[in-house]
DNA sequence: GCGCCTTTAATAGCAAGCTATGATAATGCC
DNA sequence: GGCATTATCATAGCTTGCTATTAAAGGCGC
């Protein structure tokens, strides 16, 4: 197998993703953009409209990203007047995130261009296709979740 | 539709397309690591692996890149010795770009990680359904291609 | 109570993506 | 030939990821 250099970008799989990742980004940014708002802040705050008063370390275990990025990102966020930080009186270590009122309004209106992006990522998909096709991203996000190897 | 704040991440297209593209990215920042190469560096290289010569604004244009990023990831590469500049003789706006010996011989152990990375993600998959997930993705991008709207 | 381990956050520094803008060279029209 | 347009590249500055390291606080064993 690997019959010579026959690695074709279009049909690699890693390439594809990261390719319509960026797509995403790219819309998501335009969309959000209108409300101050960038991609990456975007499943933070979904986070936060579940639950408030977390740390910045459960937020990063919920996403899956490391706990410096999450730090940076709030920074921006607090800037940028979407969320807050609390000390915690209980346990000095941490700092409980909330949202302001700012950024609990933005819940319906964001919630509704994202998913105007993700329709239109697939409004020529059957219904079965797409559960199917989130099915099979669930896979593959386990089968590479694990340790290194 | 959309009833209420009901938003699931692990639903989410975008969401979860944009988790997968990170855990590749992981894996093979993991794995081409062992030979001094940045994740963002290997679709260069296999554009170069296929012709060099080309200009820099050529290369961000296959991989949908926008220029100036090319510009810094080249940079990159140069100081790392995997690629050269040349100025071109018949236009002197532009630079050709071409591979020195270590980023030509890094070819096939290359490929062969990003393949082991492609593979570990769906081997449990059956071999037509790797191929409809990939003709999926290519509609996605298609869908997502075009302009803003 | 003391020392060690764990947890939480902060900081520094890097890679890779983006937009916006400017400099310089080539092209093409008149 | 001269001037406007286009093409190519460089640069500045931002966001979002990452790793590695440090500081500080909490918890536990003894």
């Amino acid at each position: 197998m690997t019959t010579e250099g026959e690695f074709r970008r279009e049909d690699s799989l890693g390439y594809m993703v990261n390719l319509l990742g960026r797509l995403f980004a790219r819309a998501l940014d335009r969309r959000l953009g209108k409300y101050g708002v960038a991609h990456g802040q975007f499943p933070v705050l979904l986070i936060l409209w579940e639950q408030e008063g977390i740390t910045q370390s459960e937020i990063a275990r919920r996403l899956d990203i490391e706990q410096p990025t999450v730090a940076n990102t709030l920074k921006r966020m607090e800037r940028d007047d979407l969320v807050t930080f609390a000390a915690d009186p209980g346990n000095r270590r941490q700092v409980l995130i909330g949202l302001t009122e700012k950024g609990r309004a933005l819940k319906t209106p964001l919630i509704a261009e994202a998913l105007a992006v993700n329709d239109r990522a697939v409004e020529d998909f059957e219904a079965a296709d797409r559960v199917q096709f989130i099915a099979r991203l669930r896979r593959m996000i386990d089968a590479l979740s694990g340790p290194a190897e």
